[in-house]
DNA sequence: CACCTTGATTGAAACGTTTCAATCGAGGAT
DNA sequence: ATCCTCGATTGAAACGTTTCAATCAAGGTG
């Protein structure tokens, strides 16, 4: 037995397609009882619409591009895992709608902004949806400048304001500083991600001032950016070690850093949570099961992607950016007593 | 500028519609030099195909499903991140194909069987690929019931061949407990995945080959099967410290359930390297981080999940299964010593 | 020269949908 | 009775592609 289609409908009710289509659509030209018989026969027969013939009529691609990041340089580092949840938010939120998410691996900015071009040019996708917001960020500078929907993960710099989602990022590493600030660590190490990166800075604003509240003034040689990949925490700890006035904890931006700064620490033969703390955000809820278990801010990694995918919805019916912005704050999971710190760091 | 069309490239060149697909498609009724000129004049507009008129006409959806498991039981656990990189390798496969490819989140079983039926009945991909491949695998039955294109990771006991791409469990499961055999270790535990998964039996085997050959019998209080998280790893590990008679090396099915075990371990005050030696299977080539780092055996994940996809298009071209199937063997990397076996089992 | 064959090209239909001008019928006003 | 208006429905075109029967031109055969 064929498919249903609208014509198949019309047979069957005896309309012509036309009235069918505008039925289905809920058009209100349509009289209430035909647009009842209408949908009743719809449902009979089982009909769902067959998106390659509205795509082709339409000229919409009914597509939401998600853009991710395959950063080559890192290629054999275990990065981006967390993207199999953002994607699985995403994709729950368009379950309902018509749209459907198309995945694109872009590996460097470059490589995404020729990307955007195409989405934009040849409607590859009727919205983009991206992560790792820049300052400045070329990206949205070219989809605001072509009026194309997107919504991003991470809010922007922008003049122009636009949907995002975004962990408050800032709160978080102000909270975990004054904490450790708090137990009385007076030297803290902030184990950051690149630079360029927006919240990389807002981690260091939190950071730094948590550290002023405390009356201790940010020492540059504590503070690390790089790659969120555990070799980057492998290599910030070996470089902590080397200091002489080495520091006494350390707040990690994602837990594959902390995994290589507890990874060093080990090799080194420093033990954490007792000559050295760490604080880490958690993205994967990996970290209660690290030696030893990592006190983490949590961030629900599936809901704030599910937003993402509703934001986007939003922004193509012409929701208003104002409607489609947030901010999520973290929640603070503690698995270790994060000692206090020793009298004097310890020597090897 | 809209985009060219095959009705665009008519009029530039002044050949019909029909000659112009023709040619485009290297049909071979369309004379060379006409061919010839159409292409160019293709090449020079920089026409691509509209899919979605093409998938209209051919009725063809131009997709294949890859069905990935979003076990709901563990959705708070750290499974399936490795799933990142097996999309990554077959997408990266269909990249040059006119096929795209787009991802089915099943639950369950029988979950993906509905799923399945939608896919073969509504036409709504061409081919399937899918993992975790079980004993009389009813996912299996119906699509080779159906003659319906699908590529397997992990092969299976149907009687009817089909395309797979498989790591050889069994092989791997045998060299390392033969390893640990010969570093004088008696007393071998097995954390594995599920029994109804055929990898699972297949780990089995290999493991119990080992141990005959080195003249032992298996205990079945040393041979666990669960989820491929850390939370089973944690309870497995428990669950040995208990036993009077405690094994000297676990050989876990995955990182997660290792990492499980480090953590159990660690806890217990346990220390593995010296009281208790662990190898593993690399999916994230994540354990070198590891405290300790682990001894793995390494399987290149993305290189095979790019052979699913090549499988998956030799499969829609009709290309016969004994060309589509694959064993991997997986390499060893050493990243501990695995001392020999304590001569008795340490107490606590 | 008439006829057939072959090879290249054309024209039109079809896939499922939306959209919009045109049509139809009923009811109200003149 | 005639004319208008309004609301509901229809018919046809269009989106970009493939496919196939029909056409056309050229060359070969009788």
């Amino acid at each position: 037995m064929a498919r249903a289609t609208i014509k198949s409908i019309a047979r069957e009710t005896g309309y012509s397609v036309g009235t069918v289509s505008n039925a289905l659509r809920e058009v209100d030209s349509v009289r209430e009882d035909t647009r009842q018989k209408i949908q009743a026969a719809a449902a009979r027969l089982g009909y769902r619409v067959n998106m390659d013939g509205l795509k082709l009529r339409t000229n919409k691609s009914y597509r939401i591009a998600v853009l991710v990041s395959v950063s080559s340089d890192a290629a054999e580092e275990w990065e981006g895992v967390e993207f199999t949840r953002v994607l699985a938010g995403i994709s729950s939120a368009l379950q309902t709608s018509r749209y459907e998410m198309s995945v694109f691996n872009v590996a460097d900015l470059s490589d995404a902004m020729t990307i955007l071009v195409r989405i934009v040019q040849d409607g590859l996708a009727d919205g983009v949806i991206f992560s790792g917001t820049l300052h400045d960020d070329p990206r949205i500078a070219f989809l605001q400048q072509h009026r194309f929907p997107f919504v991003t993960m991470g809010m922007s710099n922008s003049k122009t304001p636009h949907a995002y989602v975004d962990f408050d990022s800032q709160a978080a590493a102000f909270d975990a500083t004054a904490r450790l600030v708090g137990l009385g660590h007076r030297r803290i190490a902030l184990v950051n991600p690149p630079a360029k990166l927006i919240y990389a800075a807002q981690r260091q604003t939190g950071y730094e001032q948590a550290l002023a509240d405390g009356g201790l003034a940010p020492d540059p040689t504590l503070i690390f950016n790089g790659p969120t990949t555990a070799s980057t925490g492998q290599l910030c700890f070996e470089a902590l070690h080397q200091l002489k006035d080495r520091p006494t904890a350390c707040i990690c931006a994602n837990e594959a850093m902390t995994l290589g700064v507890l990874s060093a620490a080990h090799e080194a033969g420093v033990q954490i949570g007792r000559d050295m703390v760490v604080i880490s955000t958690d993205d994967l809820q990996l970290s209660r099961y690290f030696v030893p278990p990592t006190t983490t801010y949590y961030v629900p990694i599936e809901e704030t992607s599910h937003l993402l995918g509703e934001y986007m919805l939003k922004a193509l019916d012409g929701v208003d950016s104002s409607e489609t912005q947030k901010k999520i704050r973290a929640t603070l999971i503690e698995r270790q007593p994060d000692t206090p710190a020793p009298q004097k760091a310890p020597t090897t």
